[in-house]
DNA sequence: TTGTACGCGTTATCAT
DNA sequence: ATGATAACGCGTACAA
């Protein structure tokens, strides 16, 4: 004879079937698909269900049903603000969906990435958000024979494993570039840290933008594989100020633009009448920083819950008619570069600036 | 008959049973606790999983063991550069382990948190992380009758429901405040935002310091439920100004202390000859700003992963000696409030500022 | 130390 | 639209 109460004393299928006067499978219909019920039986398992305080058990459904509702997210950071605007995104979608997202920190490490995405396919995952378009060859072909729909995040690029949302690094820094050619500057020194792909590619495009205009020059580039952060900005900024003479950098994020600030600040040299500052991402403090700080405006959360949005359409079978968005960068004008004077108020650092252009002694190199 | 192989292809545990030739359970046994077997068998079994490529089927794991090895995560917020720190405390604690996380963000809300945990608790997760100490009744008693270590996190306080890590937010806002009296302030203002629970103990420490010296002022403290910003600190700030004359601001986390710092700076306020400025958690900024920031330096990466290595011993059944455990908190002293003079370099600023007290004229108020 | 029998709560499949 | 039956892959309990 069959159990009645469950051992556990928690309420089953079984048990919401029987208060209704139905069979357990109609009742499980009832979670998933309440159309297919006649009218009567659904609110009698309803009620039932109410009634009970019955909650699925994901397990179960897992194990029967050969799928999870879990969506597996691969980021590279958990310290880095930006992704934790993406983050918040993913959440806010997946809130109100029945699926459920499980993070991993893959810490800008392709191996490491590789290695989760193996533990995560294994437990078949609903669907699956990955950082990037720089996967191993193993992982890209893990990725092809998922059978789950898959999100490329943060940046865009050829040839998409499944749907891909993001924006062009390359061009967002070469748009920072013209900026700053527009507002009359050539010797644009470029700040960066990390070195994630998106990094090198800002990177890439500043070389490109400062190469077409002939003004490319290796020495006005500093770079390093630390993790970025405001004081290593300022300290990355007075290793490019030994170098050669700048009057203007542009910085590979916001946090590294704060420090150049903060530097040029300690040093008394004038923003932007000596050097001018854009940075990347457009962090909240940007517009409020003395002077302002021009960035590049990138859409983090709209792309992190855009992308879970997508997603869990494409895994409930609604495929979006355009698997590949761009969702483009704004270049944010602020008195940090700003060739019109800046207001009264906020200039009133500036020293004796008048000269255009900065250089320390070149101490090494 | 039994099946040989799965349909889905997947390679389960009898088919590594097979091929290593022992039962099932034997190998399952190897997976939970490779000490039990022989040493023969466990070689035996070790390698012919590894020739499979078997992965377990968490889902099957957990339905017939009636637990899963997941730890419920509720955390306020995923914006707030703080709970990342603790984040990623507890997601390095949980690697490595066999538990995952599954992260909830309760905005705030102590309704939504109740709503959340009802939800994990279905799920008999093997353990619990919850933010503070000010859950609803019924959430309290959701936790009581958990049968899952859990452990609070961020602050410390009488009656935990299990274990508990964090700090006092009072003492921490008093120590901060009394290093402000020890630098010669005596109109020292509040500044908060959000004015979250731990936020309202800060303040609530602040009062009881400046009342024991006599010096409380209920003009003195500007906060707002709004959540926190940079910008708003300046804001905040600038009513502060309007109200009252002041010689320090404590400000309840460091984006409100830039932004002060920043308005001061617009403002033409010596920092810290005019306003000395104490903030927060001290983030990575406060020892790069210009002048640098002092802060009250709270663990927060320690907190999280300790908590989580806690929780996990504690699922193995090994409950730490002392389940309550404050980690302290420190005054981190820097320019913005040392009466010492600061080194020529940072106090490159102050125009002619000599007069210890600044104020506005009250526009309103 | 190892194995047998069975249950975990749900859904897929195939009927009706 | 509804139901009977048989998995789903593993762990518990108990026995040997």
């Amino acid at each position: 004879m069959g159990r009645k109460r469950t051992k556990s004393g928690k309420i089953r299928l079984a048990e919401v079937a029987e208060l209704a006067g139905v069979s357990p499978i109609t009742a499980s219909r009832f979670f998933r698909n309440p159309e297919a019920l006649s009218v009567a039986k659904r609110t009698r398992v309803e009620s039932a269900a109410k009634e009970l305080g019955y909650v699925p058990n994901l397990a179960a459904r897992a194990l029967a049903s050969q799928r999870t509702e879990v969506i597996g997210v691969l980021i590279p950071s958990l310290t880095n603000n930006v992704f934790s605007d993406v983050l918040r995104g993913i959440y806010d979608a997946s809130e109100g969906s029945r699926y459920s997202i499980q993070l991993s920190n893959t810490r800008y490490s392709i191996l490491q990435e590789e290695k989760l995405l193996r533990l995560f396919l294994a437990q078949k995952p609903a669907g699956l958000i990955v950082t990037g378009i720089d996967q191993t060859t193993e992982s890209r072909a893990m990725l092809e024979a998922a059978d789950c729909p898959i999100v490329q995040i943060m940046e865009i690029g050829p040839d998409p494993v499944d749907m891909m949302i993001g924006f062009s690094h390359y061009d967002a820094a070469r748009a920072a570039v013209a900026h700053l050619f527009e507002q009359g500057h050539s010797r644009i020194g470029f700040v960066g840290a990390r070195m994630d792909p998106r990094v090198q590619r800002r990177l890439d495009g500043y070389v490109s933008a400062m190469k077409d205009a002939g003004l490319f020059d290796q020495r006005l580039v500093v770079t390093t594989s630390t993790p970025t952060s405001v004081t290593l900005g300022g300290a990355l900024f007075t290793d490019l100020l030994a170098r050669e003479p700048l009057d203007a950098v542009f910085c590979a994020n916001d946090d590294l633009a704060l420090g150049v600030l903060f530097e040029c600040r300690r040093r008394e040299i004038a923003v932007p009448e000596q050097i001018a500052i854009v940075g990347f991402n457009d962090l909240e403090f940007m517009a409020s920083a003395v002077p302002t700080l021009t960035s590049v405006r990138t859409n983090r959360y709209e792309m992190g819950n855009t992308a879970a949005t997508m997603l869990i359409e494409a895994i409930d079978g609604r495929r979006p008619e355009q698997p590949v968005l761009d969702l483009g960068f704004k270049v944010v004008e602020r008195q940090s570069s700003s060739s019109r004077r800046s207001d009264s108020r906020s200039a009133a650092a500036g020293a004796s600036a008048s000269n255009k252009m900065v250089a320390l002694p070149s101490s090494h190199d």
